[in-house]
DNA sequence: TCTCATAGAATGAACGTTCAATCAATAGAA
DNA sequence: TTCTATTGATTGAACGTTCATTCTATGAGA
C-alpha cells in the first residue's frame, strides 16, 4: 500500500466519521453533504470521489460499522467455554462495543429502524454474524435455548443489548454488576429453564 | 360538537393517518409536506391551519400514537390477577397492537432512535404508561422482578415486543404459540427468579 | 505527460413555508 | 325569509432556501 492510498484512506475513514456523528447527532435528516465535508474537513467533491452517491455512503457505513461490531462481539470467544460463560462474554463485548461507540449505536439504531434496512437482505445479516448463529442454532438444538426461531434469539437479544446501551447514553451506569444484571437479563429471555 | 369542527377532525385525522404512513414507509427524509398533502387529499396549505410546522406535526403525531399504545395496553388489566396472567394480558395487547398497526410501530422505532426523542422528557414518558409503571415498580419491591431501575425493566420489554412485531412484517408468523413463548421471553428477562 | 485526488463554484430539483384569494357556514338585522 | 357581515377552513401558486449532485480547474505524484 502505497502513501497515496493510505492518505487516501485517511479521507475515506474522516467521511466515515463525520457521517457516523452527524447523523447520530441529527438523524438522516439534518446531516446534509455539506456539513459531512465541513466536519471531515474535506471538500463535497472529494466524497463524489470516494462514493457514487449519499446513499452508497451511508449503505458502505453501514457494512463498515456492522462488520467492526460483528467481529467486537468475537473477542475471547471459544467454543470450549460454557455455554453462559460464553453468552456472557458475548453480551460483555456487546455492551461494552455499543456503550464506548455511541454514535455508532445511535446510527445502527436509526438504520435499522428505517427504510434502508430493507435494502440488506436478512442473508448478509446472517453472513456477518455467522459465528453467532452457529453459537445459537447450536443451542436451540441442544434444548438449552427457547424453541423459537434464529433469527427471534438473535435479534432480542440485540434489541435488549441496544436498549440498556441507549439508557446508558442518557443516565444509566452501567457498572460490572449492571453488566452481570443485563446479562442474565438477556440469558433468562433466551434460555430454555427446563 | 358542529358540522364544521366535525369535518375538521376529519382533516386532521387524515393529515395524522397519510403521516405516519409515509413516514413508515420512506423514513423521515421521503416524507415531503407535498406529498402528505396529497396522500391526505388536502391541501399544503391546510396542513398549516392544523399545525405550526412539520416538527409540530410530527410532535403532536407522536403524542397521539404513543397515547393510544399505553391505552391499548391496559385492556382487560385488572390489579387483582396473578402477575403472570396481568404480564400476558399486557404482552398480547403489546403485540397485538403492534402488529396490527405496523405503520405505527414503525412510526415508533424511527422516532424513538432519532433525535426527536431527546425533545420528549422521560417525566411524560412515564406519566403516558403511569399504570404499567406502577405494575412494574410493585414487582420490583415484591422481589418478583429483578432489582433493576424501573426503566430498564419497561424499555426492555418495549424493546422485546417491537423485536418481534418487526419480525412479523418481514415474514413471522405469531400465532398463539408464537405469542406464548415470546411471553415467556420478555417475562423470563424480567422475573427474577429466585 | 498522464492520472488520480481535491477543491469549491455552479446547477437544478425539491423542500418547508407563506400568503392572497376563495369557499362554506352561521348569526343577526331588516 | 332574505341580505349582510363575520368567521374559519381550504386552496395552490409563489418564495426563498437548502439540498444532492455535477462540472471545471488545479495540484501533486508517477
Amino acid at each position: 500500500m502505497n502513501v497515496q492510498s493510505i492518505e487516501a484512506d485517511d479521507k475515506r475513514a474522516a467521511i466515515f466519521t463525520a457521517t457516523v456523528e452527524l447523523i447520530a447527532e441529527k438523524g438522516f435528516h439534518g446531516a446534509p453533504m455539506s456539513e459531512i465535508a465541513q466536519r471531515a474537513k474535506v471538500s463535497v467533491g472529494t466524497i463524489y470521489h470516494y462514493f457514487k452517491s449519499k446513499d452508497d455512503l451511508i449503505m458502505k457505513l453501514h457494512v463498515d460499522i456492522k462488520t467492526r461490531f460483528a467481529e467486537a462481539l468475537l473477542v475471547g470467544d471459544d467454543e470450549g467455554m460454557e455455554p453462559y460463560q460464553r453468552f456472557y462474554n458475548l453480551w460483555r463485548n456487546m455492551v461494552k462495543h455499543l456503550a464506548s461507540n455511541p454514535a455508532e449505536r445511535a446510527f445502527i439504531s436509526q438504520f435499522d429502524n428505517s427504510p434502508y434496512e430493507k435494502t440488506c437482505g436478512t442473508d448478509q445479516h446472517f453472513a456477518t454474524f455467522a459465528r453467532t448463529v452457529v453459537f445459537i442454532q447450536y443451542g436451540i438444538d441442544n434444548g438449552m435455548l427457547k424453541p423459537l426461531p434464529v433469527i427471534v434469539i438473535m435479534e432480542a437479544t440485540l434489541a435488549l443489548a441496544n436498549a440498556v446501551t441507549r439508557l446508558e447514553s442518557i443516565g444509566l451506569t452501567i457498572d460490572d454488576e449492571m453488566l452481570k444484571t443485563t446479562c442474565r437479563m438477556a440469558w433468562d429471555a433466551i434460555a430454555s429453564h427446563e
